[in-house]
DNA sequence: CGGAGCGGAGAACGCTGGTTCTCCGGGTGT
DNA sequence: ACACCCGGAGAACCAGCGTTCTCCGCTCCG
């Protein structure tokens, strides 16, 4: 097994218990057993549990929002891919061992005790942010509408993660089809 | 120092060490230093850690729903009330080591390893959600808006927590207004 | 004044988990 | 064939922490 799948391994099972169980509550024991890839190979890979942690928000990161906008470019009216963020979310959402954003749960797990998970949340966040006004800037509605819409999205995951429930999506795309139409009614009264 | 003194000091220490750095983080011994109650006094009052945290979490529940409705009752106007959940959002977010919402984050921490923690924060917002629902019917509003204001709350929480900062409360109370506008459009068109 | 019980301080215990070390087998170059 | 290196399995080490125990002084009652 060469470097790079191994890394793939030690990720993908990282991945898969970090965000199932929270961080702190899994070992490198487990990643071990679980990732088949030996522990002295493991600290080759990443010298310490954090840089472990750090590299699965980094993965995960990219995988989410390329996924996100994979799902978005489906629809070809700028109006229109606005919505399709919820509709990326409840088929996230609906995704068996969903157990909400996990940058969000990273955030209140370890935000308080690590600078660099505290910051890779609020990078992943921003993106997402980022990635929300271009669509808006697309779709030649107002600024302020990336932030409604980034409330509306943040509010769905949290909502599907507590109650377990698919159904905030299909409400956030409802209140985000209100405001569309709101902020139309008002260039145009 | 009586019984129901040492619970409450050995609440306070829990709530703010607990709130401030994660559940997992804080240590019994750093309660019993902050708090001023020795181990086996803390030990009589909470026989393990796990009965400290399910306290904190419903002593805080309780707190925070009263300040809330507390808030909102400075308004009168019942469609005023519903904006105002987001100036008490705004001004619980602007408190110096606001680190979003406790039941978030104990819900990522532990939820998936302690479903006591689990169905607490679901309790949380279950409750959370019927008080808005009681501000919507009072407000005559469409049944909807319930779910839509929570998820902009909710969203309003997370993004303060995540980017430290107060301005989703206003981003999320302009949203609202826009939504309590469109649903009055819809009945009166 | 003496003993008994209560409560505090902190040590002790056992377990878990992050990190390192030891031992060993198997492939490789000469 | 033989020395050598690489990597795996798992033990070992050490610190942190939940929980319990020991010791001691204080107070309260006879």
């Amino acid at each position: 097994m060469d470097g790079t799948a191994a890394r793939r391994q030690a990720l993908d099972a990282a991945e898969r218990l970090f965000y199932e169980r929270g961080i702190r509550a899994v070992g490198m024991d487990e990643i071990r057993t679980a990732s088949g890839v030996s522990l002295k190979r493991l600290y080759q890979l990443f010298p310490a549990k954090d840089q472990l942690v750090q590299a699965y928000l980094e993965r995960r990161d990219v995988a989410w929002r390329r996924r996100l906008a994979d799902r978005v470019e489906r629809a070809s009216d700028p109006g229109e891919r606005v919505l399709t963020v919820f509709d990326f979310l409840g088929e996230w959402f609906r995704e068996p061992g969903f157990r909400g954003c996990a940058w969000i749960n990273a955030h209140g797990e370890l935000g308080a005790t690590s600078p660099a998970v505290a910051a890779l949340a609020t990078a992943h966040k921003t993106a997402f942010r980022a990635y929300l006004a271009g669509l808006v800037a697309a779709a030649g509605l107002p600024d302020a509408a990336t932030d409604h819409l980034l409330l509306l999205a943040e509010g769905a995951m949290v909502t599907a993660g507590v109650f377990g429930c698919a159904r905030p999506a299909a409400q956030a795309r409802e209140a985000a089809a209100l405001l569309l139409a709101a902020y139309a009614g008002a260039r145009t009264p």
